[in-house]
DNA sequence: CTGAATCTGTCACACAGTGCCAGACTGGTA
DNA sequence: TACCAGTCTGGCACTGTGTGACAGATTCAG
């Protein structure tokens, strides 16, 4: 039943991660060649030499071959979050987890602004993006109600989902200013900006 | 030129209006019988009796016909926060100018009800609501930004659209426990928890 | 009444996304 | 070796959104 038995990590799973590899490397010359709206799925199929039908059983979504790691970076945060010390308040912690996440991108700050600028440039990209950025919100919840105390007052998980969403929200002006800068200024200190203006 | 001059108030504008409204009364009733993405646009064009291109002519996108009125509530959420007198901090103004906004609606708790939830319940839709109030932001931002005081600090701007991207976090974070307790809590005490948490 | 601008429906099209089906490939088993 | 079951693949047909082009009807100004 298991075909991974045997199979040195799983045979069938490693062909699938590198075709979905080469899917994304072409998809994303393609979209940074001509805009990402411009490219059709149909090209990047006959780009790689597959059907339509196939690259649509890799990605679901057009948006997905750009975002599909964004589900796995909400549940990095997560874990990062996680294994931070319980004495830190919400936001020590939630910063540590931001640097921990960004720090673990593998994308060259080059390449960060290119893919970040076509964020932008797209609002259909730019609409799915915020939407599994508000799954990330969720998905940092537990912990910060952990943080926060297990009380019994229902207002915990308010305070504990904004929390969530403004330390998204600050990281997101962060980017959006390093991006607006062209990469010049530092990102971490913006955040710090970005905080203190909210709590001051 | 001008086809308003010696019509009252413009009969154009005002027939184009009211087909505005019948399209909407119509697609909402049908939205909330059948579900968002259950009805076509094919649909609504022929309950109303007229053809599915008039219609994308009346509103480019489905999304716009739930969606239409939030760019003219980010306005006046604009105007209401340019309206606060200057001595007040940047958090004082932004709650009440969220507040005076949600007096302001025309929707009964009933429907605001069943609208939030049908947001909830579709992702494009959802995805699209995220998209123009992030463009919300970006509207609030020169207010706070003579607020904060208009120094040479580069940094300035950052820190007003951080507290603009974080007080719309703490309405909908308050918005979102309000629609998950079915309406039973009180929204206001839930947005001073979210920024109290948050100032913490 | 006449001309110009606008509104309308119809047709055609591009593209994303999905269900179905038949053939090819893969790995394990008799 | 031959067989069998699970999986992968391409092709076809279809739905639905959104857009461009065209022709006829309507409306308003002179």
């Amino acid at each position: 039943m298991d075909l991974r038995a045997g199979n040195p990590a799983g045979l069938r799973e490693r062909t699938r991660r590198a075709v979905q590899a080469e899917i994304v490397a072409t998809a994303m010359r393609l979209f940074l060649e001509r805009g990402f709206e411009a490219t059709t799925m149909e090209q990047i199929a006959s780009e790689i030499g597959m059907s339509r039908r196939s690259l649509f059983r890799y990605f679901g979504t057009k948006e997905d071959i750009v975002l599909g790691d964004h589900a796995e970076h909400g549940e990095a945060l997560r874990a990062a979050l996680e294994a931070r010390p319980a004495g830190e308040t919400p936001w020590e912690a939630l910063r540590a987890a931001l640097k921990a996440l960004f720090d673990s991108l593998p994308y060259s700050p080059e390449d960060f602004l290119k893919i970040t600028s076509m964020l932008h440039a797209s609002p259909s990209l730019r609409a799915r993006q915020l939407e599994k950025r508000q799954k990330w919100t969720d998905l940092l919840v537990p912990d910060i109600v952990r943080r926060l105390g297990a009380t019994t007052d229902p207002m915990t998980a308010v305070r504990a989902r904004a929390l969530a969403a403004c330390a998204l929200a600050c990281s997101e002006t962060a980017t959006d200013a390093w991006v607006r800068s062209g990469g010049t200024i530092d990102m971490e200190r913006a955040f710090d900006e970005a905080v203190a203006a909210v709590r001051g």
